[in-house]
DNA sequence: TAGTGGTCTAGACCACGGC
DNA sequence: CCGTGGTCTAGACCACTAC
């Protein structure tokens, strides 16, 4: 099934999670750990690799590795699905669709989508909630070649990424975001039951197949009075980056 | 000097960034990059990971690697410094210090920097711009242990980092962001030029030493008309998680 | 079916850290 | 000094892709 260096991080995962290596504490060697589990040196290495980019644990040659952090960030999966992730906290993920329709792409989403400008797109406003409270207005443009099996999808799918994965397989892989501020607008204030000018978090997103080709992308504004995000970062995984306005 | 696997990395990032690799198209299999820089194939893999990780390149078992994206996002060294992200863009970091005292720990700084509350830690309170105009407002909090190499720093310091790395040796290593959007109150309106609840793009951060030492923690606002974030996901490097607001 | 990446092994040497 | 992590090698087998 899964490969001998997955089972292992996540054996060493739980055991942080269950506080049998605090915070603060050294891990054992890696030849301990490889004789422990019965594997090669080059093993453990792939197994702890993957908690050093997580930011679970530190490591400096010459010393034992050390514990930073108990709590593990959310995964890739809870990320990329509103309803993954909301199902992970324990709450109830709802949407609602306000409008779609078929445009010609603009110029801009053709460079986004990688499509020739005037092939048509489609556009799809949805409201998202957490237990019947709207958090995130959705702004989506998908790519032509997607589109068809978004367009039957009904207007309250709590999951839009898991019915595009039953129905077609497809899964998203990779993903950019730009992230800033803005004011709500008339539209946005109704929508989110909040006042006019109230502050959004903006997430400007594309999101691409495991190959790299586009599928969406999509303005999303969140309540900032319910959502945050939490970027971590280790020399490791250096995902963030601040950019300015263009 | 460096890695043998840091130096194939390096040139393969500059290929693809000279589009001698152009996006869409395969990188060369395992065996022969090995041949061709007279390393093993587990070296070649190291350099090719780094490269997956920052999601340059995309990879599925059975097939060749795939050249996902050209522009490399920010290095963690321009995001851990104001002053060496504004250089990287060739523009200049300005800095003023507009209050600096000590107060005795709170108990929420006694956590976030995990010291015994009372203790004296160093509140600045800091306005950063870039070519003069400013952007960002920085309220940190710095540990006992730092503070007295942070207090005799001048004012129009550009680069604290900088400073206290060739004053002290200290690498910051490691971070925890929170990233929000908040309505500008009356000091931020004042200081950032911006009108009272105009939107501003909040980061609350923890910062570490490689050994996972707390060493300042902050509220960083930027005016959101000049600076976004942005973020780069992948399978291996799941840096991005959405919170909630406690 | 041949090629390719994913996984794993069993060694080796070096640089750094802690005692 | 000895233990440890960082690096590297030269092989092996398997699962999956592309043709």
């Amino acid at each position: 099934m899964a490969a001998r260096h997955e089972e292992i991080a996540d054996e060493l995962r739980r055991a942080i999670d269950r506080e049998e290596y605090t915070v603060g504490s050294r891990l054992p060697a890696e030849t301990d750990l490889a004789a422990h589990y019965g594997v090669s040196r080059g093993t453990v290495r792939q197994a702890v690799a993957a908690l050093t980019a997580e930011g679970l644990i530190g490591s400096r040659q010459g010393a034992r590795r050390v514990v930073l952090a108990s709590r593990r960030s959310q995964s890739f999966a809870e990320l990329r699905s509103f309803a993954q992730w909301a199902r992970a906290m324990g709450r109830e993920a709802t949407g609602q669709v306000i409008a779609q329709e078929y445009r010609p792409a603009t110029a801009e989403d053709a460079v986004r989508l990688q499509l020739r400008a005037g092939t048509p797109v489609l556009h799809v406003l949805r409201v998202r909630g957490l237990d019947g409270e709207p958090v995130l207005l959705e702004r989506t443009v998908y790519a032509d070649w997607i589109s068809p099996a978004v367009e039957p999808i009904e207007p309250d799918c709590p999951s839009v990424t898991q019915r595009l994965y039953d129905d077609t397989g497809l899964v998203f892989a990779y993903g950019e975001h730009v992230i800033d501020a803005v004011a709500a607008g008339a539209q946005d204030a109704d929508l989110l039951s909040v006042r006019r000018t109230s502050p959004l978090l903006r997430v400007r997103r594309v999101t691409t197949t495991r190959e790299g080709r586009p599928v969406e992308w999509s303005d999303d504004r969140y309540r900032s009075d319910a959502v945050s995000f939490s970027v971590h970062n280790s020399m490791d995984s250096n995902a963030l980056a601040r950019k300015t306005a263009e």
